[in-house]
DNA sequence: CAGTGAGCGAGCTTCCGCTTGACTT
C-alpha cells in the first residue's frame, strides 16, 4: 500500500509523474471520464434538468480499479486538467470513487515536470463546483440537442441520422461553401506585364498599376504604348519582417500536417499519439500555444549551438482562439535537443515538423529588404511597378517555411517569389522589350478539405481539440459529406502581344479548379440541413456555440445557475422541437416533383428514401404501387431532370432463365451491371444495358469466371494468409488483409515467385505506410 | 488502386468531450 494515491487523465503522463514523485506516491489513470449520462435514454430530467449518470461500461474495471486503491491510500490527490472537463472528471471520480473531503486534495499543474508537480502538491485546492457546474450545464445541453434533434430527423428525413450542436454547423459550412461555388459569377480582367531591359541588359520585370475590363480597353493601352519611353521614376526600399508562427495547437499541426505531409486529420492525430506515448513530445489535444519554460531554454541553447547568438528570440505565444481552455502547453518535442528520432516513416516526418516549428518560434524574425520601382510612361498616368525583395537575414527561415494558406479562395495574384532586381537609379531610362496583357478571371471560392474545415470550426469556436477529428468523421458516416475529388476544367484564355511593333494575339488553354480530396455534401447532408436551417435557425447559427459558452463561463464564475441557463434554453428549443414533428406536410422533406411519365401520367418524384437519395415513379394513394430507382452515382436532388430520372426505370430488365435462375440486368451505384446466382457482371461503359442480349450476357458471365478462377495465380503451402492474385491493375500479393505492388519487373515471372521473395516485398511496403492507420478509423460502422 | 451491386410502413438509430486498448474482419 501507498500512503498518497494520484489520479491524472492518461496514462502516459501518471508514468512519467510517477518516477517525479518517488515511492510514497502511486499514479493512476483515469483513461479520461469515467462517468457520463446514460447511454441509450435521454436521461435529463425535462423540468429540473437532474442529469442521470452511469459508469459506462468500458470504465467499469478502471474504476473498480480506482476506488481498491482509493480506499488503501491516505491521501488521494485529483489531477485531471484544469479546465471544465478535467474540474468535473475529479469531481465525478470524487462522487463515483465516495473519496472523503479530509483525505482529498484537488492540484493542477501545467507542466510534467518534477519542480511545477512537487509545487502543485504544495498548492492543493478544493474541486470547484462552479466549473463543474458549467460542465454539466455544457454536457446537458449537447444531450438535449441531440437526442431531441436526431428523432425529428428520423422521422422527417431517414433513420439513424444525427444532428448536434457541433456536426450540425460542420455541415453547415460546407453545404452552404457549395452553394457559393454554385452561385458563383465570373468575373473577368485584363492584366499588364511588361519586360524591360535596363542599359546593362539586364531583365526587369513589372505589372501595370491597374487592370482593363474589357479586352479592347487593354488592346487599346498596348497600341498606344507601341512609341512610349519609359522612365525609372521612383525607387523605395523599405525593410520588412517575417515573424515566425506560433508553436503547434491540434488544429494548426492537423493543416501543417495536412498541408505539408498530406496527412489526414485522423491520420495525425494518430501518429501525434505515438509520438506521446512514447514519450517524445507533449499532449497533443490542445488548445494552448503556450511554451515551459524548460523548453524556452532548452531551445535557446539548441539555437545558440546550431546557428549562433544572432537567431535567439525566446517568445511567449498567448492564445487568441475563442473559447481556448489552456489545459495544457502547445504540442512540443518533450526534449528539444533531440532533433531526430526513431521510428517509422510517418513518425519521424510528423516529429520533424513538430521539432522545427517549436523551434522557429523561439528564433529571431526573418528580415528583408523590399524594393518597388516605378516606371512611368511618357503621357501617361499609369505607371508600372517592379517589386524585389532580398533577404538580408534568414531568421527562422532558416528551418520553417511558414505557408500562410487561405481558407477561402485561392486568389488571382500569382506573384512568384520575389527576386532580386536589377540595379537602376531615378531618371534610368529602360528599353520596353514586351508588354503583354492576359486575360484574368476571379477565383471562385475553394472547398473545404478536412485540415480547413477544422480551422474554420476552431475559428467559430465550435468543437474542442479532441473532437476535431471525430467530427470530421461523423459527418462521412452519416452520409452528410463525403470526401472526393473534383476534376478540372478547361479554360481558355487570350493573351496580346506587343513585341517590337506587332501586336500578337493568341488563345490559351490551360485546366483551372482541380480539387482533390475535398470534402462534398452529399443530398441527404443538404436536405438535412436546409431542413434544419428552417426549423432550429439558432442552432444552426454560427454564433450559437461562442453565446452559449459565455453563459458557461458565467456559471463558472458562480454568477447564475446552470439550471437556470439549461431551463433558458430548453423552454424556447422544445415548442420548436414539437412543432417541427407535428406539422405534417405532404411531401416529404426535400421532395421534389420533377413532373409526370408521359406514359401512364405518374407522377415521378425525387427525395430522401430509407437507403439514400431515391426516384418515384407513382404515388402511394393510387391503387398501383410505385416503383423506387436509387439515383446514379453524379446524379443529384437538386439537379435530376425528368427524363434522367425516367430512364432510371428502364431497369432492372430479366433476360431469361438460365441454369434454373433468373438473369436480370439491373442499375447499381456503380453503373449497370448484369445478376445471376447472386454474382455480379460490370456492364463496361460503351455497352447500352437496354440492348445486351439473353446470349451476350452468358458470354460476359462465362468470361468473369474465366477471370475469376485465373485471379489466384499462387497460393503457398508455407502461409495460407499469402496469396499472388491478377487484379485490375496486374499481378500484385495480398497478405493479411492488405495489398502490395509487385515490381514492373517481376509482371511476367508472377506465378515462379517464392514465398520468401513475396514475403521480401510485403516487408518492403509495409515500412512505407502503417496499415493500422486505416484499421483505427474504420473500424466503427 | 486491387472490387462493389437489393430493398422503400417493424425492430434500432442519436449528442459532445475526456481518454485508450482489443477487435481477430
Amino acid at each position: 500500500m501507498k500512503e498518497n494515491l494520484v489520479i491524472v487523465e492518461s496514462p502516459a503522463k501518471a508514468k512519467t509523474i510517477e518516477k517525479f514523485l518517488g515511492d510514497k506516491y502511486k499514479v493512476l489513470s483515469s483513461y479520461g471520464h469515467i462517468r457520463d449520462l446514460k447511454k441509450k435514454s435521454f436521461s435529463v430530467d425535462e423540468k429540473t434538468f437532474e442529469p442521470q449518470y452511469e459508469v459506462p461500461a468500458d470504465k467499469v474495471k478502471v474504476v473498480a480499479q480506482l476506488k481498491s486503491q482509493a480506499e488503501e491510500a491516505h491521501t488521494v490527490w485529483l489531477a485531471s486538467d484544469e479546465d471544465r472537463e478535467g474540474e468535473a472528471i475529479s469531481w465525478h471520480l470524487y462522487e463515483v470513487l465516495g473519496l472523503k473531503p479530509e483525505k482529498t486534495r484537488r492540484i493542477v499543474f501545467h507542466e510534467i515536470t518534477k519542480s511545477a508537480i512537487l509545487d502543485a502538491i504544495e498548492h492543493p485546492r478544493q474541486i470547484d463546483l462552479n466549473l463543474v457546474n458549467a460542465q454539466q450545464a455544457r454536457r446537458v445541453l449537447d444531450r438535449i440537442v441531440g437526442f431531441k434533434l436526431s428523432p425529428v430527423l428520423w422521422r422527417k428525413v431517414k433513420p439513424s441520422l444525427s444532428a448536434g450542436r457541433v456536426q450540425s454547423v460542420a455541415v453547415r459550412l460546407i453545404v452552404e461553401r457549395e452553394r457559393e461555388i454554385q452561385n458563383f459569377r465570373q468575373e473577368e480582367n485584363y492584366r499588364i506585364t511588361a519586360v524591360f531591359r535596363n542599359d546593362e541588359g539586364s531583365e526587369v520585370k513589372a505589372e501595370l498599376s491597374r487592370r482593363f475590363p474589357t479586352e479592347e480597353e487593354a488592346k487599346a493601352f498596348l497600341e498606344s504604348c507601341k512609341e512610349s519611353r519609359f522612365t525609372v521614376q521612383d525607387i523605395t526600399t523599405k525593410p520588412v519582417k517575417r515573424t515566425p508562427p506560433p508553436p503547434f495547437t491540434t488544429s494548426t499541426l492537423q493543416q501543417e500536417a495536412a498541408h505539408k505531409l498530406g496527412f489526414t486529420v485522423a491520420q495525425t492525430m494518430m501518429v501525434a499519439q505515438h509520438l506521446y506515448e512514447s514519450g517524445r513530445i507533449t499532449y497533443m489535444r490542445t488548445d494552448s500555444v503556450n511554451l515551459s519554460k524548460l523548453c524556452l531554454a532548452a531551445s535557446k541553447s539548441v539555437i545558440t549551438e546550431q546557428m549562433g547568438k544572432e537567431y535567439v528570440k525566446t517568445r511567449q505565444y498567448h492564445t487568441s482562439s475563442k473559447g481556448a481552455q489552456e489545459a495544457h502547453e502547445a504540442i512540443r518535442p518533450t526534449y528539444m535537443d533531440q532533433q531526430q528520432i526513431e521510428g517509422n516513416q510517418q513518425e519521424r516526418r510528423l516529429y520533424d515538423l513538430i521539432w522545427k516549428r517549436t523551434i522557429a518560434s523561439q528564433i529571431a524574425d526573418a528580415e528583408m529588404e523590399r524594393t518597388q520601382v516605378v516606371i512611368s510612361i511618357e503621357g501617361k498616368e499609369e505607371t508600372f511597378q517592379a517589386d524585389g525583395e532580398i533577404i538580408k537575414f534568414d531568421g527562422f527561415l532558416r528551418v520553417y517555411n511558414d505557408t500562410h494558406n487561405d481558407n477561402y479562395s485561392e486568389g488571382d495574384n500569382d506573384n512568384e517569389n520575389l527576386s532580386t532586381l536589377p540595379v537602376m537609379k531615378l531618371g534610368d531610362s529602360l528599353d520596353r522589350e514586351q508588354i503583354i496583357a492576359t486575360q484574368r478571371f476571379s477565383q471562385r471560392p475553394i472547398r473545404y478539405n478536412e485540415a480547413s474545415l477544422v480551422r474554420k470550426l476552431e475559428e467559430l469556436g465550435i468543437g474542442r481539440p479532441s473532437t476535431y477529428a471525430t467530427t470530421i468523421t461523423t459527418i462521412q458516416q452519416r452520409e452528410y459529406v463525403e470526401k472526393g475529388d473534383k476534376p478540372g476544367q478547361e479554360r481558355n484564355y487570350r493573351t496580346i502581344t506587343l513585341a517590337g511593333n506587332e501586336i500578337a494575339e493568341e488563345s490559351h488553354s490551360t485546366v483551372v479548379g482541380q480539387e482533390r480530396g475535398k470534402l462534398l455534401p452529399t443530398d441527404t447532408g443538404i436536405v438535412v440541413n436546409d431542413f434544419l436551417k428552417e426549423n432550429f435557425p439558432e442552432i444552426m447559427d454560427y454564433n450559437f456555440t461562442a453565446d452559449i459558452e459565455k453563459k458557461f463561463d458565467e456559471i463558472a464564475e458562480g454568477k447564475i445557475a446552470w439550471e437556470g441557463i439549461v431551463k433558458e434554453f430548453y423552454e424556447d428549443f422544445e415548442p420548436q422541437v414539437e412543432k417541427s414533428i407535428n406539422t405534417h406536410t405532404e411531401h416529404k422533406v426535400g421532395e421534389r416533383l420533377l413532373g409526370n411519365d408521359p406514359a401512364t401520367g405518374a407522377p415521378v418524384t425525387v427525395k430522401i428514401g430509407r437507403f439514400g437519395p431515391v426516384a418515384q415513379l407513382g404515388s402511394t394513394d393510387i391503387k398501383q404501387k410505385p416503383r423506387f430507382a436509387q439515383l446514379a452515382a453524379g446524379q443529384k436532388l437538386e439537379t435530376i431532370t425528368l427524363a434522367e430520372a425516367l430512364e432510371l426505370f428502364r431497369l432492372p430488365r430479366k433476360l431469361g432463365m438460365y441454369e434454373g435462375e433468373p438473369i436480370t440486368i439491373g442499375a447499381g451505384k456503380y453503373g449497370p451491371y448484369i445478376a445471376h446466382k447472386g454474382s455480379y457482371v460490370s456492364i463496361p461503359k460503351g455497352t447500352d444495358p437496354m440492348e445486351i442480349t439473353f446470349e451476350q450476357a452468358v458470354i460476359m458471365m462465362h468470361r468473369k469466371h474465366v477471370e475469376e478462377s485465373e485471379r489466384h495465380l499462387k497460393t503457398f503451402s508455407e502461409d495460407a494468409e499469402m496469396e499472388v492474385l491478377n487484379g485490375r491493375y496486374g499481378p500484385y500479393i495480398a497478405y493479411k488483409g492488405n495489398n502490395y505492388r509487385l515490381p514492373k519487373a517481376l509482371h511476367e515471372k508472377a506465378k515462379e515467385l517464392s514465398y520468401e521473395e513475396c514475403m521480401q516485398i510485403v516487408n518492403e511496403q509495409s515500412d512505407k505506410t502503417t496499415n493500422t492507420t486505416k484499421r483505427r478509423y474504420t473500424r466503427s460502422k
